[in-house]
RNA sequence: GGUCCCGUAGCUCAGUUGGAUAGAGCGACAGCCUUCUAAGCUGUAGGCCUUUGGUUCGAAUCCAAACGGGAUCACCA
């Protein structure tokens, strides 16, 4: 928005010092608050042609810009920083711009084709926080890259076989006397996750009975009978037993119907989902293809590998001896199916950074091979959510449960919200839609306002805030501007922006402007980067600008056209909270 | 041990890709509700940006090393 400058500047170093510079490598900063300036370029690189101080060098640019610039209010100069302020008839006109656009987002679509895969759980177990954040983020992540203009499809890569799901069906059978989720009064994903459990306590059971008998531990881990009957159970599965293949999807339908209720409670949903039943052989025909081209190479018990150690990297094993496949197999099948489905330009998977050498293995495999999506393939790598005990684990039972998690939040935004006394004239329907706004709100923000990259702790004693930098604090603002609109409209006073009648803008007013002026780059910027706390941290820098201004300056008891600007700003920031939270996945409630 | 990530206020985190006196929130302390919603606003205290060297007009930011923390290196997924 203020780009235009750094050709004034270009043209100024032309007139003044007959010297040609790249107008793109000018620095252009916003000014600190503490000096005079709404921008200000950084001089000291002109210092080398003006063959004078930085000082005067400033000076002398600042001087020709006044000439040039008529929308330049005035310039100063500290050391080799050339501090300059723009009129407020130029701020008014760009807000004016955005103002009359339907939309606050004006970002033109690319041709560009994203797969973003997340969520892509286990079907064993229920969904924990680590999961919550992967979720959330791919979500977000997905919303994001919409809005900067891309054609985005959300997928979800369902890991529905193994030695895992087998180890809950067999102590169901064992234990569950037919339980099911309607008997059990328990939710599928818990119920099936229960059995897990129950499965690893009855294995830990069996090898100290075996190691007891004299048996090492590594003898006793391989031969305790449960493990065994999961392995039988895996090798029947393989083999399409019908008994076996009817209790996996029974089960499996159970957990579905669970995962569906916590995805539909945190707010996220897939275009397509990918089942690795269904996929898993797909990268074997792969794999031919790579020995028949000498990228791959067999051991002589029949198993293939790869060798990546002049990568810097190890040997690394893409089929079993048996011919059966392993993870990778998996993976370079899908790879290859996401392509062929559709078409895509660019394959995002948002996977937590545990499993970084994985992704550097599968992108550098599909190099070899020379496929045409090996360049688009993009591990998102977040960081893993920690207690302050270490990693979540959750046989040992170390897990903060994605569906008891938002439920506590949810509670807890109806004790604040009831002992503020907030709810007063909401129905019971709306109050319900009202605690769950705001104790998802709380959560989401919480977990997206940090750097994706970066691991992050939960302290399960500390209750996640909802004052100051908080999903509350945003959406409390944007409620606190609706009910100054209600008023609004009550008094039938409109929001419209005079340029004709120049009046002049206060600190706060102007410091507001140019955060909501920042929208379309910061969208840009956050898809650039993947990273929805990019967006988050923006959310509540307006909303910090706005109660700021609310603090200082009344919008209703403003008078004529300072109260229809007034009104304008309320309006566009409302509309730029509401979008900016959307956006992370947030609902902004209109009264809270 | 190899490879990769991280180290900023008591705590949790920002820091515009190399710019001015390093910023928020929480916690602590002191103020502000007859005036548009106090889930808010204003102020005070709190820092050897882990350490050492290098690159240059200029470093929390780039490079190297050390120290500290984490991940990963399965015929698991």
């Amino acid at each position: 928005m203020l780009s235009f400058l750094k050709n004034e500047v270009a043209a100024a170093a032309q007139t003044l010092f007959g010297q040609t510079i790249d107008a793109n490598a000018i620095q252009l900063n916003p000014t600190p608050p503490e000096f005079k300036g709404d921008c200000t370029i950084v001089v000291f690189p002109f210092t080398k042609f003006s063959k004078l101080g930085p000082e005067p060098t400033a000076t002398a640019i600042g001087n020709q810009l006044m000439l040039q610039v008529p929308t330049l209010a005035e310039f100063n100069v500290v050391k080799g920083f050339l501090n300059l302020t723009l009129t407020d008839h130029f701020w008014l006109n760009q807000f004016q711009t955005k103002f009359n656009q339907e939309k606050v987002n004006n970002i033109s679509p690319n041709n560009k084709r994203v797969m973003v895969e997340y969520s892509s759980p286990n079907t064993n177990k229920p969904l924990h926080l680590g999961h919550v954040r992967n979720n959330l983020l791919g979500h977000a992540i997905a919303e994001i890259l919409q809005a900067a203009g891309n054609h985005v499809i959300k997928a979800n890569l369902i890991n529905d076989r193994g030695i895992h799901i087998c180890k809950s069906m067999i102590a169901w059978q064992k234990f569950g006397n037919g339980e099911t989720p309607s008997t059990a009064h328990l939710k599928g994903d818990h119920l099936v996750g229960k059995y897990y459990v129950l499965f690893d306590q009855a294995y830990k059971k069996e090898i100290a009975q075996l190691m007891s008998e004299g048996k090492s531990e590594d003898e006793a881990k391989a031969q305790a009978p449960i493990i065994l009957e999961a392995q039988n159970m895996l090798r029947d599965w393989e083999d399409g037993n019908e008994a076996v293949l009817s209790l996996w999807k029974t089960m499996n339908e159970w957990v579905y119907a669970g995962f569906n209720e916590t995805y539909a409670k945190m707010g996220v949903s897939f275009d397509k989902m990918y089942y690795e039943s269904q996929t898993y052989l797909l990268g074997k025909d792969i794999i031919k293809e790579g020995l028949d081209a000498g990228v791959f190479f067999q051991k002589p018990d029949n198993s293939v590998w790869i060798d990546l150690t002049a990568d810097g990297l190890d040997q690394k094993l893409v089929q079993r001896s048996d011919g059966t496949s392993v993870y990778i197999t998996q993976d370079i099948g899908t790879a290859q199916k996401k392509y062929d489905d559709f078409n895509i330009d660019q394959s995002i998977y948002v996977v937590g950074n545990e499993q970084d050498y994985h992704f550097k293995v599968l992108q550098l495999i599909c190099k070899k091979l020379n496929k045409p999506y090996a360049e688009g393939i993009y591990h998102m790598s977040y960081g893993m959510v920690e207690l302050p005990t270490g990693k979540m684990k959750s046989r040992e039972g170390t897990v903060v449960d994605a569906d008891d998690l938002m439920k506590e939040m949810i509670e807890s935004a109806k004790t604040i919200t009831e002992s503020a006394g907030k709810d007063q004239g909401f129905s019971e329907q709306e109050k319900s839609e009202l605690y769950n706004d705001i104790g998802l709100g709380a959560l989401k923000f919480f977990l997206l306002k940090i750097d994706p990259k970066k691991k992050m702790l939960f302290n399960p004693e500390e209750s996640i805030d909802f004052h100051g930098f908080t999903g509350p604090f945003v959406q409390y603002t944007h409620a606190r501007i609706q009910s100054i609109l209600r008023k609004a409209t009550e008094e039938n006073s409109h929001a419209t922006i005079n340029l004709s009648e120049t009046h002049s803008l206060n600190n706060e007013e102007k410091e507001l402007v140019m955060a909501l002026l920042q929208l379309n780059n910061k969208i840009k910027e956050a898809a650039d980067n993947l990273s929805p706390a990019i967006i988050a941290n923006y959310a509540y820098q307006v909303a910090k600008s706005f109660n700021t201004f609310y603090a200082e300056h009344s919008v209703l008891k403003a008078e004529n056209t300072q109260k229809e600007f007034r009104l304008a700003l309320a309006t566009y920031t409302a509309k730029v909270l509401k979008y900016t939270l959307h956006l992370i996945g947030i609902h902004a409630p209109n009264k809270m």
